[in-house]
DNA sequence: TTGTAGGCGTTATCAG
DNA sequence: CTGATAACGCCTACAA
């Protein structure tokens, strides 16, 4: 186990100069010969130096990692983030540290203080579902530690946050389910105490008003769980029960719909012709399925990107807390397939 | 920025005590008052005080992290593999250090060498695509440092891996699809650089022998990327070109067998009835479509787990190499959907 | 142009 | 029972 790692010492004994003289070598340090530099580097080389990370993490009481709290790794849209925020931090010389919270508050605050043990330089959020105080936050940011939110955001006054337009999003869904002609769309919405479900059901409401029609509150069903059981499920009562039948579902994610399009068909009713259905998150599967699903794409891959992007920013005095519109909303694209389209 | 972290100085300052002092009467040392313990744990409390652990890293020489190097983040399966691996680093106090190689070699260099110089304890590994040659894994095997690898491991001796049964899988596989009578069955297959893609050829060759089939080279046909869009376009070629009419498609993975799937569909043919479709991974969608799809399940949060608990053994010293049997295989579950039933 | 002497936070060793 | 000192690997005043 022991890797017998070459340090500066090594190179220093071996060339008969003082540590401090191979350090500034290596660094290309005004006032060495060009000699000593090249003799320094060559052996460097030879030896297959690597400096040592940890020493000068501790010297300067930083470490170039950055930590990533996240709720589920297992999870289409957070993977996608993650590959953003791996690919900008490594691009920017920086190693990514990671925690999944499992949704519980506990770990979210455990992760915290081990990453901050280990003199992190920041930390991108999407806090946990259990997560309803922001204390454990905001005391850092108070200290003015590099916090960069995501998706799932605190309303804190300070927090620097990247999201989607979830808003518009659901509007533009629902504008287009209308366009084609459905009349009578449900929303499988997402868990009232989350913001993206309430934007996403706001962007449903506004989306009829604006073109005429009254919402009807029955038309709005809540699915906790977001999976396509519960989904079918809720669908095939929604199908039986109503007086007024609908004609198309916009659900608040993929799997839900999914879980409607089942339904659907199990009931006889063709999909796009006698109901339309549109999901959120534009999952993989979303143009395997048959029909192929309509949905809403999130930007997961930049918001990682822009996510870590401000966060390094904000490390390196790039730029200023207050300097900065504290908020980032990303576009959402409505991908048109053929589950929606008559 | 400044945490200004409270450090055992502080607290022996305030104390009038040594550090040495402190820092024994922290970990419950023998020989010291429980007078002084009660005093300085009570402080340390006080002043929030958390161990730094840069300094314990530089001083021990191992931080109690562990890197993982991953092909793709975006990926069910192996998102799956690391919130395993996760889970079990979590729970035996260890950190985890994430880089994804999008499936390239010098990112796979780059950051074992980042990993290296940050002293971490052990490395979890799925080797990319473009690796061929293993020198830069079996140098540090060498040297003891710990590496276990997983999904996609190497032909080194020394090597330890945590693999899924892709023989058997493959096998059970391919015996279904003779059981429900299909007799032509192309195989879709992966790289065969990779000892997975091979070992799942293996299970579908032998599979046809006992059965009492010659296989036909010209049934094994590989696709490189894995897309749903590359098998597609190579099944229609197959379904055009091949004088012998395939009427069963095991592809080495989901999306290719979507790709097949799709490809049968558009060529009219009828699926199961007319041709059977088996893939392999069991990703989320394969009960989505229809017919929804026949796939080998792969243990992903078994195989993080399991390779972590290995790994942290050996760098915990619990188990040697050598005393050790070197490869650790997990069983694949066949998973029995309508896309393969008639 | 180069060397010496701290110091980053912690623990281990050796005295007292 | 407690304190001083050195060391982990590196950097950076300050000297020479």
């Amino acid at each position: 186990m022991k890797l017998d790692q070459v340090t500066i010492k090594d190179i220093a004994r071996e060339l008969k100069v003082s540590s401090s003289t191979v350090s500034r070598a290596l660094k290309d340090y005004p006032g060495i010969s060009d000699e000593t530099k090249r003799r320094v580097k060559e052996l460097a080389d030879k030896m297959n130096y690597r400096p040592n990370a940890i020493a000068l993490s501790l010297q300067k009481g930083r470490s170039f990692t950055i930590g990533v709290i996240i709720p589920e790794v297992v999870h289409f849209f957070f993977s996608t983030v993650i590959s953003g925020i791996e690919e900008v931090a490594f691009d920017r010389g920086y190693k990514v540290i990671l925690t999944q919270t499992n949704e519980k508050l506990v770990r979210e605050k455990s992760s915290i203080d081990t990453m901050l043990a280990n003199q992190i330089d920041g930390v991108l959020v999407s806090y946990s579902k259990e997560t309803t105080n922001f204390d454990h936050f905001s005391q850092l940011l108070d200290k003015g530690f590099p916090i960069v939110f995501f998706d799932r955001v605190p309303n804190i006054e300070q927090a620097i946050t990247v999201t989607v337009d979830d808003y518009s999003g659901a509007y533009e869904a629902t504008k287009h389910l209308l366009r084609q002609g459905y009349r009578n769309i449900v929303h499988l919405s997402g868990p009232s105490n989350l913001n993206i479900s309430r934007e996403r059901q706001r962007g449903y409401t506004n989306a009829l008003i604006d073109h005429g029609f009254t919402p009807d509150p029955e038309f709005i069903v809540e699915c906790t769980l977001g999976t396509d059981d519960e989904a079918q499920k809720t669908t095939t009562e929604i199908l039986k029960s109503f007086k007024k039948k609908p004609d198309a579902f916009f659900a608040n994610n993929d799997m839900a719909a999914v879980g409607a399009m089942l339904a659907c068909k199990a009931a006889g009713l063709r999909v796009p012709e006698d109901v339309g259905i549109v999901g959120f998150s534009n999952w993989q599967f979303c143009s395997m399925i048959d029909p192929t699903l309509t949905s809403v794409a999130q930007p997961g891959f930049n918001m990682g990107a822009k996510a870590t992007e401000i966060l390094l920013d904000l490390v390196e005095k790039k730029i200023q807390l207050h300097e900065f519109s504290n908020s980032v909303v990303l576009d959402t694209e409505l991908l048109i397939r053929k589950s929606s389209v008559r």
